[in-house]
DNA sequence: TCGATGACCTCTA
DNA sequence: ATAGAGGCCATCG
């Protein structure tokens, strides 16, 4: 499923079809996905945040969905550490089999985090309180 | 304009 | 632990 889109995410960024003259990456309807993705640039290393407390950490209170959108369509150029934003109770939200799923699991046990059964340790879950 | 789709969440049962 | 219902909302065909 993630497969197809990392596939196209280049092009994809590339021609985000702007209607009506908007910008790509600079329009107003961006500074959601800009003030989500600078909180997830903010997450410590060996932490993990969940896409509802990075959505509330932005100012967007209820929009976790949006988080995961933010991510999806976030540029590789930012290099944003997207292995540290789980879903609810620190569990990885990609399928158990997928590439996705390993390579998240792998880069937060790179950085010190627990990573059982697809849940990341609790102690390492942090709700980005003071952003 | 409308309906379907998500890197989601919370509450119930 | 698992499942369903409802809610949220930007995107896309």
């Amino acid at each position: 499923m993630l497969e197809g889109v990392e596939r196209r995410r280049l092009t994809g960024l590339m021609t985000p079809r702007a209607p009506r003259g908007s910008v790509p990456v600079a329009g107003q309807a961006n500074e959601a996905l800009q003030a989500i993705w600078d909180v997830v640039s903010r997450i410590p290393r060996g932490q993990v945040a969940s896409y509802g407390a990075v959505a509330r950490a932005a100012g967007l209170p209820g929009r976790a969905r949006q988080t995961g959108y933010a991510l999806r369509v976030a540029p590789r150029g930012l290099h944003l550490p997207w292995h540290r934003v789980v879903a609810a109770g620190g569990r990885i939200t990609f399928p158990a089999n997928s590439h996705a799923h390993r390579e998240q699991a792998r880069r937060l046990r790179a950085e010190g985090v627990a990573v059982r059964n697809g849940r990341v340790a609790a102690a390492a879950l942090s709700d980005l309180g003071d952003f």
